[in-house]
RNA sequence: UGGGGAGUGGGCUAACGGCAAGCCACCUGACUCUGGAUCAGGCGAUUGUAGGUUCGAAUCCUACCUCCCCAGCCA
């Protein structure tokens, strides 16, 4: 394979290049093993999906592996559901870790012998402080710390202790097992962490076996030590913890010594990534589950209308970097709208229906239009749409009184309806009390069937429609970002982020009409409605009854630009 | 106050002592039976600041400024 010469080769970053001295320096013998750790306690966002793509994504680069593995150390907040849904995500995501599922739980009893040999060689104790009593005796960034009373405790006590707490003779809290480090260190993570903790909880692997559990910075560093990992590749906010993850490794003189390498986290705009306050918008019902549409979560992508491809293409595309930043979701949509536009069939839907009638077009003649299901692609073949007396259009494709550069329907102006014909408005019915429009009446020329007229003359605007009898109701759920704020958590005097939420987030439209190819469209599937955006078929409440659609994006809405300009523009005036 | 990190057009990322490049966003124009897509072009950076080394600095050195992370028996 030429190298310089492919244009799909995913770009470097600094952990690649990382990967490549190592590779070239033979290190490892050149094996490349990375790993995806989630801990089972909520659910995967696009935040994780980043570091899945670069974790599996380089694992495949280099012809290495990546493993799963679930951290699960901590009884108290984990769940097997979870772990459930994580997998699902993964694979949903396009990832596969083979036969490479692992979980920390796999490992206690060898990382209870890893502490055991610990104390033996007088680098960790039993310390009997209370939670209180520990805190403070570590001190703080200024105040200097007080070694445990219990630091030099022999180690045949701690050893003995240490199998009394795992035989369960003790309450919570009475002990921990501590490693015996620096109480001093200006690192925080340096002064003596603990290392084990009681914990009375049934976990959700190991059932009731064990009563006594490992902190991550043991069990994590062991575990892709026992797993042959070459780079652990974890956030930011790990780099505090590389000493201690190569401490452990060191005084433990494993024989697989990974490097850790951290990564800034994925921040993006207009939403939040934090597992709490994701959880606290499920919570206070701000939105309806971790698997809302406007939801970062991968299910919440996935039920909007995101596909996996689109999610991959971001997270290559933003990079991988140091440096803290907050990726502009117009990144994320541009990749999304690059996917859907190849691989989504068009057809047409009104959102907001205007009835029109074709005063030319006698009641009970149905004329069938040819409409292909892709514009530039022609394996998606096409269906034929029925054209009748009484049509919907789009509610704000009509004007009475059209601004300038206005090249949709207003009276006396002809329009052409999409794989139709043209048809021009000669009336306008309005409701007499309202002034509201309620119905147009116009004309189609029959001689431009198929859409162009025969005569050459230019229509240039081409509006979606359907035709009354023909379609199907539906309902569509039109959304938005969550919030209105770029960046929610910049709270300006401590307001809280969820006063950011944008009140116009979801907007549910009850009467739509679709036209007849739509019936029994499938959960999940895709499409593009004509000149309004992607939408799906809602999973969840979308039944054989009753279509409901997600609009996944619009489309890129170029009017809406000008038009704005130009209400911007009579304003200055 | 201690420790650990990071600062490159509006956003994200590149450059590895030698012309600051790419993508998104934004703006033109062409084309079009989607005001979509596509194509062509454009705007926009004294690389956080101030010094220094060098023929030459985003890159090396010094000082400073700003932002992020750390005081869980969470991960």
């Amino acid at each position: 394979m030429n190298r310089d010469s492919t244009d799909t080769a995913a770009p470097s970053n600094f952990i690649k290049d990382i990967i490549e001295e190592d590779r070239k320096n033979n290190k490892n013998d050149g094996r490349v093993a990375t790993r995806f750790p989630p801990e089972p306690n909520g659910y995967l966002h696009i935040g994780h999906a980043k570091s899945i793509c670069l974790n599996f994504g380089i694992a495949s680069e280099y012809q290495g592996t990546c493993n799963l593995r679930f951290d699960d150390t901590n009884p108290t907040t984990e769940e097997v559901k979870y772990v459930e849904s994580i997998k699902s995500d993964i694979r949903w995501l396009g990832f596969d870790w083979g036969d490479r599922l692992y979980y920390a739980s796999d490992y206690f009893e060898k990382l209870y012998q890893y502490a055991v040999q610990l104390i033996k060689d007088g680098k960790a104790y039993v310390c009997s402080l209370s939670e209180d009593e520990i805190k403070d005796y570590r001190g703080d960034y200024y105040k200097k710390a007080r070694e445990s009373p219990y630091c030099s405790r022999p180690v045949d006590e701690s050893l003995e202790l240490l199998e009394r707490m795992r035989a369960g003779e003790f309450e919570e809290g009475a002990h921990v097992l501590r490693a015996k480090i620096d109480i001093n260190s200006p690192n925080m993570n340096m002064r003596d962490p603990i290392i084990y903790r009681i914990r009375k909880e049934r976990h959700h692997r190991t059932g009731d076996k064990w009563c006594i559990y490992p902190m991550y910075d043991f069990a994590h560093c062991l575990s892709d030590s026992l797993e042959g990992i070459t780079h652990s590749i974890c956030t930011l906010e790990f780099e505090d913890h590389r000493p201690l993850y190569d401490w452990f490794l060191d005084e433990l003189a494993v024989d697989c010594h990974p490097q850790q390498i951290e990564f800034a986290r994925l921040n993006l705009s207009y939403t939040v990534m934090s597992k709490r306050k994701l959880l606290e918008l499920v919570e206070q019902r701000h939105v309806s589950g971790w698997d809302d549409p406007r939801m970062p979560t991968v299910s919440g992508l996935r039920r909007r209308g995101y596909t996996p491809e689109s999610i991959r293409n971001f997270c290559e595309r933003i990079g991988v970097a140091k440096a803290d930043s907050m990726v502009d979701v117009a990144l994320l949509e541009y990749c999304l709208r690059e996917d859907l536009n190849e691989r989504a069939p068009r057809v047409m839907g009104v959102l907001r229906p205007l009835r029109v009638v074709i005063d030319n077009l006698p009641e009970g003649q149905v004329e069938e239009f040819d409409a292909p299901y892709h514009p530039t692609d022609p394996s998606f073949g096409s269906r034929k749409v029925p054209f009748s007396r009484v049509l919907y259009i789009e509610r704000e494709d009509f004007r009475e009184d059209p601004p300038g550069k206005w090249f949709r329907l207003a009276p006396g102006r002809e329009v052409r309806l999409r794989y139709a014909c043209i048809i021009k408005c000669v009336d306008v019915v309005k409701d007499e009390k309202t002034e509201e429009v309620v119905e147009l009446h116009c004309t189609w020329d029959p001689e431009s069937r198929g859409g162009n007229p025969p005569d050459g003359r230019k229509i240039k605007g081409t509006l979606h429609w359907v035709s009354a009898d023909h379609s199907l109701e539906a309902e569509v759920r039109l959304y938005d970002r969550l919030f209105t704020k770029a960046n929610p958590l910049e709270e300006k005097n401590g307001s809280d982020f969820t006063a950011q939420i944008n009140p116009e987030s979801l907007e549910i439209l009850k009467s739509c009409r679709v036209e007849p190819s739509l019936a029994g469209a499938k959960p999940e599937s895709k499409y593009q409605f004509e000149r309004l955006g992607y939408f799906c078929v809602d999973p969840v409440d979308s039944t054989g009854e009753r279509l409901v659609f997600n609009r996944t994006v619009p489309l890129r809405d170029t009017w809406a630009k000008i038009e704005k300009a130009q209400l911007e523009a009579d304003r200055r005036k």
